[in-house]
RNA sequence: GGUCUGUUGGUGAAGUGGCUUAACACACCACCCUCUCAAGGUGGCAUUCACGGGUUCGAACCCCGUACAGACUACCA
């Protein structure tokens, strides 16, 4: 008797016996991961949708707009958002990488309702939001999986996988593990322990019930129906350093997270029969799924591609704020090509928000879109020109705090001043355009300010270019015609005069009819006085820039010129 | 190689069998307005919806095939 059981002929062992001897240290079961997290208790059609990044430092475009469009739905039906990091690979985890993703949402007004708040800190009833967190529950699903004998330890090396691979190639057959090419999944429990014991590498495999011939169909919520030949690849669920992988993980927390939507970009497209099949393996309800289109950038020789971090500084979300592009306009632009029929909404409704607006899985553009900053540039002028000018003042001078410093202090010390540069053109039916963001603001009215006015003068006066009438022009205008208190049409009917009395047409209709009688036009002694104010022949109106200037500040620039 | 997805002007796109001689927005061009610039106004910019077949009285829209592009096919996410 004796002898038979040591040759291990009578005895089988369990598959209780080998999950225990796999994750001894794992003593909770699944049952006590339900009752840990029970069903969310929200109204009806709810969303609990979620943005679930690897940390590595940044947030790009395309997972702003993922973020943003996560965040957007919760919000519209009273549900959840959450952020949970995905740092299960430590290849891609990037010191503080946390943080910059932190920073970045909360740089675009993308609030959470639950998860990872800082570096240390987080919220929510369903937590840990931190993957490398989570281990313990990772483990025990997957211990649940060998008890049931759903899944098992594959011992083959990354050489002899590979070697797999080489030969399904030569005999031109799907690559992967799979069925008889499945090698450890014919292996005994005995011989599983064994190796075990002897200290083999082993990773945690599914032991797929999957048909390659057999069809699912997953009904995404922007593509409609996509049908797939079921997932039969014996997937790995738990790495050799005892974390989980993407797939695995993505079950057990947004399982238990009771994530309804799981809105993601569409290279996820073809790893969701993998997920369907592990939430009916479990017998759990899978979340609806919403995958977007990539967004893409032309490349220098005119090919598209993926917007991609490295390439391209425009993808890196940190980039607008550096910019100075207001979040809103980002937003706004982000509500543009998310849902397609947003645009001519707000343009219709231009005193409501985002936040009035319904977004719909439905509106979305199925096909990956150019990114388009262009367009962003635009939003972001008309935004900026609806604003009052001591918004404008604000928000530059938050911009300029952290980015110029030396530009900052120059407006605290003139905040008055500033803001009526600002409100030159602005406050009306038709704004003025030109600021695209905080950032080329200074470009735009440095002239006004004596701190970056070097009277250096590199424009040619255009048609007069001869000093000595450049400076009888300025001399009679400020002596002569310019009173600072004159309204804005004495003012012109000044600068009229003054082009009467030097030979210059007063009236454009007629100098166009007829060029050659004149010296030139009152257009041209306009822009000799702007020059001469400025040293730039681009400003916006030049009667309030002379009045903001003031009698004292004009005739000293103009004197510089006279010598 | 396999699986899946997509393809409407320079760009984002509307459009799901007749209302489309293909909307709207950005960009571009021309003209107008005008003291410059910006803004604004007017007009122009796809005889055609990747290509080839088919179904239909009728197709950008439905079906089949082809081409091209993208994603996935990792002990990455």
């Amino acid at each position: 008797m004796i002898g038979l059981y040591l040759k291990g002929c009578d005895y089988r062992m369990t598959n209780k016996e080998l999950a225990d001897l796999i994750f001894p240290n794992v003593t909770k079961t699944i049952e006590d991961y339900e009752k840990m997290y029970p069903e969310r208790n929200l109204p009806e059609g709810a969303v609990v949708s979620r943005f679930a990044p690897s940390p590595t430092g940044f947030v790009h475009m395309g997972s702003l707009r993922s973020a943003f469009i996560a965040r957007k739905v919760p919000k519209d039906t009273n549900g959840v958002f959450f952020l949970r990091i995905e740092d299960t690979d430590g290849a891609r985890t990037v010191e503080n990488g946390i943080q910059g993703i932190i920073d970045d949402l909360k740089n675009f007004d993308i609030t959470i309702d639950e998860g990872v708040v800082s570096e240390t800190e987080q919220i929510g009833e369903y937590g840990p939001y931190i993957q490398s967190e989570r281990k313990e529950i990772y483990q025990t699903f997957a211990k649940h999986l060998i008890e049931q004998g759903m899944a098992y330890p594959c011992f083959c090396t990354p050489e002899e996988i590979e070697e797999i691979r080489q030969m399904q190639e030569l005999n031109k057959e799907r690559i992967g593990y799979y069925g008889s090419y499945a090698e450890c999944r014919f292996l005994t429990n005995e011989e599983r322990a064994e190796r075990i014991k002897k200290g083999e590498s082993y990773i945690i495999r599914l032991k797929s019930p999957g048909d390659f011939n057999k069809k699912i169909v997953l009904n995404d919520l922007v593509r409609g129906k996509i049908e797939f030949p079921e997932n039969d690849l014996d997937i790995v669920l738990i790495k050799s350093d005892g974390l989980p992988l993407y797939h695995f993980a993505h079950l057990v927390d947004d399982h238990l997270m009771r994530t309804t939507h799981v809105i993601r970009g569409d290279e996820w497209i073809s790893s969701t029969p993998v997920h369907l099949q592990l939430f009916q393996v479990f017998g759990f309800e899978p979340p609806r799924y919403a995958h977007l289109g990539t967004v893409m950038k032309v490349d220098e020789n005119g090919t598209r591609r993926k917007l991609s971090k490295r390439k391209d500084p425009e993808a890196a979300v940190s980039y607008y704020h550096q910019k100075g592009i207001p979040v809103e306009a980002v937003n706004l632009y982000l509500m543009t090509i998310a849902n397609t029929n947003f645009e001519t909404w707000w343009d219709q409704n231009q005193t409501l928000g985002i936040d009035d607006f319904k977004f719909d899985f439905k509106k979305m553009s199925v096909s990956g879109s150019l990114f388009d900053l262009e367009k962003l540039m635009n939003i972001s002028k008309s935004y900026i020109s609806r604003l009052k000018a001591s918004e404008v003042y604000d928000r530059l001078l938050v911009w300029s705090k952290e980015f110029d410093t030396e530009f900052a202090s120059i407006l605290e010390k003139n905040r008055d001043y500033a803001i009526s540069i600002f409100n030159i053109e602005r406050e009306q039916k038709k704004p003025r355009k030109d600021y695209a963001s905080f950032s080329t603001i200074k470009d735009c009215v440095w002239y006004m300010f004596d701190e970056y006015f070097t009277g250096d003068l590199e424009y040619q006066f255009g048609k007069v270019n001869d000093p000595e009438e450049i400076h009888h022009i300025l001399k009679t205008y400020i002596e002569k015609y310019y009173d600072e208190n004159d309204d804005k049409d004495t003012w012109f009917s000044k600068v009229k005069e003054l082009s009467e009395e030097l030979g210059y047409c007063s009236d454009m209709k007629a100098y166009k009819a007829d060029p050659d009688t004149y010296k030139g036009s009152v257009a041209d002694v306009s822009t000799v006085i702007r020059v001469g104010a400025t040293t730039s022949s681009m400003t916006p109106d030049l009667y309030e820039i002379l009045r903001l200037l003031g009698k004292e500040k004009t005739k000293e620039r103009f004197e510089k010129l006279y010598r």
